[in-house]
Parts: C-alpha cells; sequence; structure tokens
RNA sequence: GGGCGAAUAGCUCAGUUGGUUAGAGCGCACGGUUCACAUCCGUGAGGUCCGGGGUUCGAGUCCCUGUUCGCCCA
C-alpha cells in the first residue's frame, strides 16, 4: 500500500486502521514464511455466538505480540485461529430464538432442530473474523477450523475409540450434576458452589420397636422422601445402642436401617444424618458402602417423580414447603434454625443443580493424569507465572472421573451404537455403523447424547492441525510454542489439552502455559452485562483505536493476575499514539528532500560516527539499552513491563530530549552535523517503530511506509538487534539534561517567564569540555541567551547578584538574575541544599565508619559509598562557598 | 476446612541474587500562543513500603506472626 505526502496533525486511528488488516492477509503475511524452528499459538476458539468483549481483546492482545515479535524475529509463525460451538451456550441460543417463535426443540425434531442449528451457525462464523480483524489478530485464516468441522469431529470420534478400547471410557450409573433448566448433565467443574443463606432442619424419625426418636439434621427435607437409611459415626457414643436398629420414615413408612459410617461428621447437628443415596454425594458413597438401596425421588426437569408420594409433580421448592409444613403437623419437626450451606448453581444459568443417579458416559482419569502430572513437575509443561504449577498439581491430584455424555443435540454425537439384538455397544470412527461389531445384528440405534464441549476441546492442539491423519502440519507445528489462556479454564481445558497430548501425540501440546486474568473495570469489579459496567470492545476501538485499547490492556498489570481497565488509560494510550505520530512528522519535515541511507539489508542504515553529536551518541545508546532491554523482556513473558519500556524510552528520552536537541543541529550550518542527525533521527524512530509494532500494529505500520525504507511491511520486518552501548555519551548528555533541568527548576521556582532568554555562566570542572560543545543545545533547552552562556572548567568570580545552583560537586550554574531574586529566598534555598547535602555526607560517614559495614559489604557497595561522602562533602563545600559570599 | 495471591504516592503498577537517598504512568497544583504534538510543553507537591517480632553490618526485598481484601478447591 502506498502512503505519500503530508500526514495530518493529529492521529486519527479509525483512518488508519482500517486500511491494514486486509492488506496484510492479502499478501499472506499470516500465514508462516519461512524455514527453521517455527513459532505456534493455536488460538484458544471463542465461542461462535459470542460478543467480542474484553476477554477477547486481551487473549489477542497478548498473542498477537507474541506472535508478530517471533514472525519479525524470522521464526516461521502460525497463529491458528478457530471457533468453538459451545455446546449448551450454543444451542441455547436457538432454543431462544424458537422460544420466540412458541417452538420447543422437542417440537422441530432432532434433525430439523440441528439444520436450524447449523443455518445461525453459518451466520456468525464470519463475525469472529470481522471481531478479530477490528483487533488486529494477525492469524492464518487459511486455517480456520471449526470445533464441529468433519476434521476434528473425526478427531474426536477417534479418540473416543481408543480411549475406549483401553478401557478409559466406560459408562456407568454414578451420582452425577443434573442440571434441571439445561436439562443436562454436567462435569464437576461446571458447577460453581457459592454459600447461601438457608436453614437446617432437625426432624426426628420413630424407631421401631420402641417409643423413642432418633434425630437427624438436614438441609433438604424434600429429599428425606428417598431416604433408605439413618447413619451415625460408629465411634459416637450417644448412638451406639440404636447402631443395628431400624427407624420409619415418616410420611413414606420406609423402613430405614440405622447403620454406622465413619463418613459422618458427629459434629453436624445431631450427629445422625438422614442417608439419601440417589441425591447426596456423601450419601451415595454411604449407599454404596452398605449396599442400600436408592431412590430417586426427582423427574429430570426439577418435579418430584412418583416415588414422592403426595408431593409428585410438584417443585422441590414446593415440595420442599409441603414436606416441612406435614413433618410439623404430625410432629416429626424438631426445630428449624437458620444455616449458611454451599449450594451448586449450573455456571450457563445458574439454576440449582441437583445431585442424581444416572447412567452416563466417563473418563478414567487417573491412568491420564499420573504421565501429565509427570510432565508439569518435571518442566516439560512450564505454567507463567509460575505459580500456578502448585494448584494444578493438586488439583489433578485429586481429579474425580470426567463426565462426557451430555444430555443436548448440539455437539458431538456420541460414537456408539447399540445392538438391538444382543445389545452390545459398537464404538466407531465412522459416522454411521451397519452392523453390530459382537452378533453382526443391523439394527442398531446411536447414543443419543453429545459429548461435552471440553471434550472435543481436549484434543484442539492438534485436531486443528489435521490429526488423526499424519499431515504435514502435524509433522512441522505440533507441539505449539506457547498455550494462552485464562486462568479460569486452567482445569477445564489446558489439562485436559495436556493429558491428552501426552495420550494421543506421546507428547505434551505445549512447553509453555501463559495465564491471563480476567479484565476488570476501573474499580476492580468484574465486567457484566447485568452490571452495565462493561466496556464495549468495538465502541472504544472505534473511539481511541484498537492500538491504544491493545496497549492499554497489555500494560494494565502482570501477567496472571486480574487487571483493571478504565476508558481514561485507553485514551492515554491513544495520546501516545499521536505522540508517535507526531514525531514521525516531524522526523519527516526535518529530513524532507534529504536522502537517507539503507543498509544492505533494506532497513535505515545507523548513522556513521561523522559529525555525530553528543545527543545523536546518546539517543543511540539508549536505543541500544532499549532494545535488549525489550526484547529480554518479551522472552520472559513480561509483556506489560516490554510495552511500559518502550512507552517511556518514546515519550521521555526520543520525543522529550532527542527531538529537542535536534532542533539545534538541524537549524545550525554545519552540513555534516545535521546530516548525522537526519540519519540518526530516522533511524531511531525505525527502529521504535519496529519494537512497537507488536503492541501497536496498525500506527506503526502505517508510519512506517512513511519512512524511507526498501521491505515490503513493518510487520515482516526484521526485529531490531541491541548496538553497543555508548557509557561516555550517556554519562554526559545525563548532565546536559541535570544541568537544563536545574535551570529550568530556578526559572520556574522564581517566575521567569518562559519566553524571556536569560544569561548563565556554568562551572563545570573536568565536564567542561564536553558542555561546551553542548553549548547551543543547553542553552536552547534551558532557554539562555546563546551568545550569554559562558561554560567553563572553573569560575573564579562569579558574577555578581547571581543564583547558584550546585548540579554535581563540579558542577554550578550561575544564573546572573538580578533584581529578580530575593536573596534571602536564596538563602533559604542553599540552606535547604546545604542541609540536605550534610545529612547525606553523615549518613555515608556514618555507615563508613562503621567497622562490620566496611568489612562485610562487598568491595564494590563500600566503594560507592566512599563516592557518595566525597561528592555529599564537596557539595556542602561548594554551597558554603555560596552563602558566605552571599 | 485446605491452598494461592495481593497489600508500596490520590489511582494503576515497577522495584533483580538483601546494598542503605523507593521509581514510572495517570491524576493533582502552578506556569506556558518555543515553527512535531494543547491528544501538548515545563516545573512541582505527594510515600510509617499493612501492623508486630526476628535474621543481618544493612530489610520494601528473607523468616515468623497477625490484620484486611480477592480468588481457587472441598
Amino acid at each position: 500500500m502506498q502512503t505519500t505526502g503530508e500526514i495530518a496533525r493529529t492521529y486519527r486511528p479509525n483512518e488508519v486502521e482500517s486500511r491494514w488488516y486486509d492488506w496484510w492477509d492479502h499478501h499472506g503475511y499470516f500465514a508462516p514464511r519461512g524455514t527453521g524452528e517455527p513459532f505456534v499459538i493455536i488460538m484458544p476458539p471463542p465461542n461462535v455466538t459470542g460478543e467480542l468483549h474484553m476477554g477477547h481483546a486481551l487473549f489477542v492482545a497478548v498473542e498477537d505480540i507474541l506472535v508478530r515479535w517471533r514472525r519479525m524475529q524470522g521464526r516461521p509463525t502460525l497463529w491458528l485461529p478457530g471457533a468453538d460451538h459451545a455446546g449448551i451456550g450454543g444451542q441455547w441460543v436457538v432454543e431462544r430464538e424458537l422460544l420466540e417463535e412458541g417452538v420447543t426443540r422437542q417440537d422441530l425434531g432432532r434433525e430439523r432442530f440441528l439444520k436450524r442449528m447449523w443455518t445461525f451457525m453459518d451466520q456468525y462464523r464470519g463475525r469472529i473474523r470481522e471481531q478479530l480483524r477490528i483487533l488486529g489478530a494477525s492469524c492464518d485464516w487459511s486455517r480456520f477450523t471449526f470445533t464441529m468441522d468433519p476434521g476434528p469431529a473425526r478427531a474426536v470420534r477417534t479418540a473416543f475409540r481408543q480411549l475406549y478400547d483401553k478401557g478409559l471410557i466406560y459408562r456407568g450409573k454414578r451420582l452425577i450434576n443434573w442440571c434441571p433448566r439445561c436439562r443436562t448433565v454436567l462435569s464437576d467443574l461446571e458447577v460453581d458452589h457459592e454459600e447461601e443463606q438457608s436453614s437446617l432442619w432437625t426432624i426426628r424419625y420413630p424407631i421401631e420397636g420402641t417409643d423413642r426418636f432418633i434425630e437427624v439434621a438436614t438441609t433438604r427435607p424434600e429429599t428425606m422422601l428417598g431416604d433408605t437409611a439413618v447413619a451415625v459415626h460408629p465411634d459416637d457414643e450417644r448412638y451406639r445402642d440404636l447402631v443395628g436398629r431400624s427407624a420409619t420414615l415418616p410420611i413414606i413408612g420406609r423402613t430405614l436401617p440405622i447403620l454406622a459410617d465413619p463418613a459422618v461428621d458427629p459434629e453436624f447437628g445431631t450427629g445422625a444424618v438422614k442417608v439419601t443415596p440417589a441425591h447426596d454425594p456423601n450419601d451415595f458413597e454411604i449407599g454404596q458402602r452398605h449396599g442400600l438401596p436408592a431412590v430417586n425421588v426427582m423427574n429430570l426437569d426439577g418435579t418430584m417423580n412418583e416415588n414422592a408420594a403426595e408431593f409428585e409433580g410438584r417443585t422441590i421448592s414446593e415440595a420442599r414447603k409441603g414436606v416441612v409444613a406435614r413433618l410439623e403437623r404430625e410432629g416429626y419437626l424438631v426445630r428449624t434454625e437458620p444455616h449458611t450451606l454451599s449450594v451448586g448453581r449450573c455456571d450457563r444459568c445458574g439454576t440449582v443443580v441437583e445431585p442424581m443417579i444416572s447412567e452416563q458416559w466417563f473418563v478414567r482419569m487417573a491412568p491420564l493424569n499420573a504421565p501429565a502430572l509427570r510432565a508439569v513437575q518435571e518442566g516439560r509443561v512450564r505454567f507463567i507465572p509460575e505459580r500456578f504449577r502448585s494448584a494444578y498439581v493438586s488439583w489433578v491430584e485429586h481429579e474425580h472421573d470426567w463426565c462426557i455424555s451430555r444430555q443436548l443435540w448440539w455437539g458431538h454425537r456420541i460414537p456408539v451404537w447399540y445392538c438391538d439384538e444382543c445389545g452390545e455397544a459398537t464404538v466407531s470412527v465412522e459416522q454411521s455403523v451397519e452392523r453390530c461389531e459382537r452378533c453382526g445384528g443391523t439394527s442398531l440405534h446411536q447414543d443419543p447424547d453429545v459429548l461435552d464441549t471440553w471434550f472435543s476441546a481436549a484434543l484442539w492442539p492438534f485436531s486443528t492441525l489435521g490429526w488423526p491423519d499424519e499431515t504435514e502440519d502435524l509433522e512441522r507445528y505440533y507441539p505449539s510454542s506457547v498455550m494462552e489462556t485464562g486462568y479460569d479454564i486452567l482445569f477445564l481445558w489446558v489439562h485436559r489439552m495436556i493429558f491428552s497430548g501426552l495420550e494421543f501425540m506421546g507428547q505434551a501440546p505445549f512447553p509453555d502455559v501463559y495465564l491471563h486474568g480476567q479484565v476488570r473495570d476501573a474499580q476492580g469489579q468484574r465486567m457484566s452485562k447485568s452490571k452495565g459496567n462493561g466496556i464495549d470492545p468495538t465502541i472504544v476501538t472505534a473511539e481511541y483505536g484498537s492500538d491504544a485499547l491493545r496497549l492499554a490492556l497489555v500494560t494494565a498489570g502482570p501477567v496472571g493476575s486480574d487487571l483493571k481497565l478504565s476508558v481514561q488509560r485507553v485514551e492515554s494510550m491513544r495520546n501516545f499514539a499521536n505522540k508517535i505520530w507526531n514525531a514521525t512528522r516531524y522526523v519527516l519535515r526535518a529530513t524532507a528532500g534529504v536522502e537517507i541511507e539503507l543498509a544492505d539489508d533494506g532497513s535505515i542504515a545507523p548513522p556513521g560516527e561523522d559529525g555525530s553529536s553528543l545527543a545523536d551518541r546518546w539517543i543511540l545508546s539508549r536505543l541500544s539499552a532499549t532494545t535488549s532491554e525489550v526484547t529480554g523482556m518479551l522472552e520472559r513473558y513480561q509483556l506489560n513491563e516490554a510495552g511500559r519500556r518502550l512507552y517511556e524510552f518514546v515519550w521521555s528520552e526520543y520525543c522529550d530530549w532527542y527531538l529537542e536537541a535536534t532542533k539545534v543541529a538541524l537549524g545550525g550550518t554545519n552540513e555534516t552535523a545535521r546530516r548525522s542527525t537526519q540519519q540518526t533521527l530516522v533511524y531511531v524512530l525505525d527502529r521504535i517503530l519496529r519494537l512497537l509494532h507488536p503492541f501497536m500494529p496498525f500506527v506503526t505500520e502505517e508510519l512506517w511506509h512513511h519512512l524511507p525504507h526498501r521491505g515490503d511491511a513493518l510487520i515482516v520486518a526484521p526485529w531490531p538487534e541491541p548496538g553497543e552501548r555508548d557509557e561516555r555519551a550517556e554519562r554526559e548528555f545525563e548532565l546536559l539534561i541535570e544541568v537544563v533541568r536545574s535551570v529550568r527548576n530556578a526559572r520556574a521556582e522564581h517566575d521567569v517567564p518562559p519566553a524571556r532568554l536569560i544569561p548563565a555562566t556554568i562551572a563545570a570542572g573536568t565536564a567542561a569540555d564536553a558542555l561546551l560543545g553542548q553549548a547551543d543545545v543547553i542553552s536552547r533547552l534551558a532557554r539562555i541567551e546563546p551568545g550569554s552562556l559562558e561554560i567553563q572548567s572553573e569560575v573564579t568570580s562569579p558574577p555578581e547578584d547571581a543564583l547558584s545552583l550546585v548540579v554535581a560537586s563540579d558542577v554550578q550554574v550561575y544564573l546572573p538574575l538580578a533584581g529578580m531574586v530575593d536573596p534571602e529566598e536564596q538563602r533559604r534555598r542553599l540552606e535547604a541544599d546545604l542541609a540536605a547535602a550534610r545529612s547525606e555526607a553523615e549518613r555515608a560517614r556514618g555507615l563508613l565508619s562503621n567497622e562490620q559495614f566496611t568489612r562485610r559489604a562487598p568491595e564494590h557497595v563500600v566503594e560507592r559509598e566512599r563516592a557518595r561522602l566525597a561528592v555529599a562533602e564537596e557539595r556542602a563545600r561548594l554551597l558554603e562557598d555560596r552563602l558566605s559570599a552571599l
């Protein structure tokens, strides 16, 4: 794309950003290029149905920075995008649509419903690209994959078959979490537990053959209809004589054995509990141990079933009220007291989850977890930040088997066919099965359920690359370089990818796991639709630009912790973009019509030594420092620090000092010096744009095209290598900065109008030569009258009535501001400075006179203290002189 | 109940293997029509490094303990 001519006075992000994305894409820059070790990120696939939110903006910012940086380093770089079908969530969106039309999915039937799902999905598919385009995600669209595509679908069936054959997938009747609203089973991880205020009801059951009762405490009285035992702790003296006897269940009249089991907490309630194996995980286990029957009293829609006597057909909460009322009426309710308990809710819809017994498919985790734990413990999989490792290990060590079937229609159908003749299950990687594997019968029906969305997500690092086929992509790009995702799905997704990669590919799917936190509002509140405190990325990027949003997000806080985002921060990053924009305008104007030398690789050549000024040498050295620091920070995944470092370099060093200093050479008569400055200006700006490109791809690409260059695009321009440091230049220029600052400070303190130029005399000791060469720069920056600036190594007779500034031990500035300076005021200042210098000297002296310190501290620390002492003493001496001269 | 994290300027965060005078950005105050930029420039104020104890010549940093907030797991 050609960009020519004068550029606008202020940066307008939306005009610039809209131009580049498709241009990059059409030129093929998003596809891996070249040879060498690839850099690969498999993108966490956004839900097809989802709107763009800040979570997406954050992951795009982070991944795109890594990807663009590595691409510029010359690695063949693949960032593979995709979309997730989002099981329950996806189905729910379409069901809601149907609801408005007054139809249920059951009315439509499975086939027509799925057709409708696909129509919907096809509509939404394009939106992911559109959203990622806004954010500048440089991912390879030719490899875009949807979890329901034929490839990943076959991967799912293949994985299922392999695990089934190894006995790692089984079907079993177990206690599971049931969401009555979604009408499906959920895995343990999809249930959110929250403390809620409720009651503890104490009920008494008559003991058979006596006129005594046993009191049990429960948080869920309605489940008593399904009680099949009463249990106490084996060591509980209070109930020892009752163990072995029986109680009668009120309302129902069932006989309940009273048994002893160590799982009962004698401290809770009365120490005796009712046992409802069909509706409580602990009771289920007690039931297993004692061979108790499980009586299910609920329907799948959250109403009571035929085992609930008169409460059949009522909702659970109606049943609870009814049961309590009847118990009370009949004298079985002993008391009701307030109680806090943990309630499980469906993480999708918030409905209270019911534990129920149901036949489902499970993955046997222990054999799969062992290799995953080893990989993490041996460091083959690293977490960034590291602290997530211990959370991962302790969670995985205690993981239960994973329930993978879901009672939904939208998703990967379980690849199991049951024979109508012999009942045998046939598991197939094919889409359909004609013949029973055992009896050859041809009348089969497929399991009606689908698989947990995370089952297909677990295979994502290799199903996207063609597995189970041995494709070139799989060979070349597996394992990927880093998995970047939110810490909230560490167990739900990351863990499952790790064990799946190890199981199916024999190798962990990534060596590094970079975990980002959640984006919160300026007050640290979670952004949510209902609170209305969310910041919409579409709106923010339209106003401030995606570059600004990206930089605001990535510099907002360290990796792995939640970050606070305010529009104000985005705005200040937009201002930063404007700063670079205007710096470029300045450079372009300063170098108009000048031939800029290019290096062999087509980039701007570094300026030669000839005619280079102190400022030139200083900024080049600072550029080297910045380049190596930023590269190091990126290598350590410290993106936030890298971003901030660049911000500071550009604004505080390049713009505030270097650009200002160049105005002298550019306006001067020395042709060589001017050429050197022009070359340096462009050279450093070019490096800045390169370093900044991963963070702010749009504005940097735009500006780069205005600079002289021979490459095609900044997105594929080489990443800068740090040059030499010039410590002498840094020291000297920093002294210059100190001199200028102290003059400015004095001017401000004494209300010297900015427009007024003043004379100055500088005594600069050993730095006199260096400063002498910078007289023009100093006078310009400090607003000193050029003809009246004197720089000497020593000033024997300072100007009369001069204000005296002590910059360093041997550097003083005299500002002859006769008439402007109140002598009392100056005395006060000097005295304050003197007091500071004396106390500093005192501190250093005290330290150095401590023999423990001089003996035990390292030599360089002691040396530094000696130097500080000398400086402070010299400074104090100078200040005393000035004071007495006053 | 177990675990993790955080606590440093008004706000958001840096602060290397401990090195003695704790930094940045934003915000704030004051001053500015300096020919890149008011989306800007200059100057400045602002800190018991959460409390207590310990180790050390030396602690924001290491150890113990407590407080507050947040998160994860059961």
